[in-house]
DNA sequence: GCTATATTCAAGTAATCACTTGATTACTGG
DNA sequence: CCAGTAATCAAGTGATTACTTGAATATAGC
C-alpha cells in the first residue's frame, strides 16, 4: 500500500509536470501569448516570432502533446488554437505570478517601455472605465485578422503599419487610447509614441483582449 | 525599435519561463504540494519524498531562485516555505488545468484509488457542506505538525499511524469524514479503508487545507 | 576546542532538450 | 499527373538538466 502510493504519486506528479514542461520554454510561452489572440497557422506563428518553421512546428506539437493546443488541418494549412479558455486563464495566472514574484520583469519592462508617461502616467482601472464608457477613441492597433477574431467593443481597427497614413481619420479634440495584445506587446507603445509626436492626446491600455475578457467584459467579433 | 522590441520580448518570456521551469519537474511539484501544507526543513522534505538530501536541497534552491519559496535558517535547520499565497493558488490552478486537460490523471487516479465508493460515492460539495455544518466527525489524518500548521475548524487530529489504536475514541453512530493533504494524498484513502473495515461509516474529503481555504472557508491553527 | 548533524557545494555522468538542416509527406491548382 | 507550398519528420550537435557521490560549511551541545 505504501509502496503503491509512491507509484501513484510519481504518476500523478509526472502528469502535472507535463503542463509545467510545456510552460518551461520562452518560445512556447510566446506562442501561447500569440494564440491567446486567436487561432493561427504554423507559418504565421513562425513569421511573427522569428523562429524557423520546423522549430515552430515542433514547439506547437509539444504544446499539443500537453493538450494545451488543438490543431486542425484545412487544405494545406494547419491551424493551431488554444484548447480552451482555461488555458488562456492559466497563462494569465502564470504571467501575474511572475509579475508579482520576479522583480526582473518590472525592471526589464521599465527599461524598454518606461519612458515617462507611456507606462505609468495613467491609472489603469480608470482608463478601463473610460474605455467602457466610450468617452475616449479606442484604437486596436493589432493586425486586422486579430481585430476580427475579437476586439474591445467600440474599438476601431487601425493596425500600427497603417496608423501614420490614416491619422486624418482620427478626431482631433478627443483623447485616444490604444491597445494591442497585452502588457508585453509593443504595438500600442509605438502607436502612442507616434500619436503624441503628432500632437494627439494618447494613452496605452495594457490589457489585451484576453485580459479584457478576464475582467468580465464582453468582446466583439468581426471585421471593421 | 522593432529590433529592440525583440530583445524586450525575449527578456520578458525568459522571465516567465523561470516559473514554468520551476514547475517542470515532478519532484519539485511534489515539494510544492508538501510545502502547501506548511513550512518544512530540507530533511523532513527529503524523508517525505524519498529523495536524497542533496538532491532535495538542490530542487529547493531552484524553487527559491524562481522566488516561489523562501528559506530561513534557524540554528542548523533551514526551513523552506511558500513565498506567498499566490504560489499556492498558482499550484492549484496548474493542478486543475491538468485535471481538466489530461485524461491520464483521472485514469491513474481511478486505477489506484478508485475502488467503488472511496472516490465517487459522495458528492463533493455536499460533503463539504456536511463538514461545515459539523454534522459529521471530521478527522485530519495527516501528521500532527501539519494539523498544527492549519486544519479545518472542528476537525480532530488523528494521524493515520495512530488511527488503528485510537479507534475507541470515535463515536460509533456518527458518519466520519477523513481528509489529508489533497486529492493526490493517500492518507485519507487508507484511513477510510481501515474505518470501513472496522464497521464505521466513513468517506474521504478530497480537499486538503489549501483547497478548503481556496473555497473561502476559515482555517484553524494550533495543536490538538 | 571537539564532535555530530543539517545543509550546501562541486564534480561527474547519463538523459533530455533546443535548434538546425535536409528530406518527406500531403494537399492545391493547373 | 506535375509543380509549388505548408507542415512534419529524422538525424545530428551543443547546451541544459537530474541525480549521485564525496567533500566542505556551519552550527549546537558537550
Amino acid at each position: 500500500m505504501v509502496r503503491s502510493g509512491r507509484v501513484f504519486k510519481d504518476a500523478v506528479y509526472e502528469q502535472l509536470a507535463r503542463i509545467g514542461k510545456a510552460m518551461a520554454s520562452p518560445r512556447r510561452l510566446e506562442l501561447l501569448d500569440l494564440l491567446a489572440q486567436g487561432p493561427r497557422t504554423v507559418e504565421a506563428l513562425a513569421r511573427e516570432t522569428g523562429m524557423g518553421v520546423a522549430n515552430t512546428s515542433q514547439h506547437l506539437q509539444e504544446l499539443r502533446a500537453a493538450r494545451l493546443l488543438t490543431a486542425d488541418k484545412r487544405g494545406v494549412y494547419v491551424t493551431y488554437r488554444l484548447a480552451g479558455d482555461d488555458v488562456a486563464a492559466f497563462y494569465r495566472t502564470l504571467r501575474s505570478l511572475a509579475e508579482s514574484r520576479l522583480a526582473e520583469i518590472e525592471q526589464v519592462t521599465r527599461e524598454f517601455l518606461g519612458e515617462r508617461g507611456v507606462l505609468e502616467a495613467v491609472d489603469r482601472d480608470d482608463l478601463v472605465q473610460r474605455v467602457r464608457r466610450g468617452s475616449v477613441t479606442v484604437l486596436d492597433v493589432r493586425p486586422a485578422e486579430e481585430y476580427a477574431a475579437g476586439h474591445i467593443p467600440g474599438a476601431r481597427s487601425m493596425p500600427l503599419r497603417q496608423l501614420e497614413r490614416r491619422l486624418g481619420e482620427l478626431p482631433r479634440g478627443r483623447a485616444i487610447v490604444a491597445y494591442c495584445r497585452g502588457p508585453y506587446c509593443v504595438l500600442a507603445v509605438e502607436a502612442v509614441r507616434l500619436l503624441r509626436r503628432r500632437g494627439f492626446r494618447a494613452d496605452r491600455l495594457e490589457d489585451g483582449v484576453p485580459d479584457w475578457r478576464a475582467r468580465g467584459y464582453g468582446v466583439a467579433v468581426g471585421a471593421a
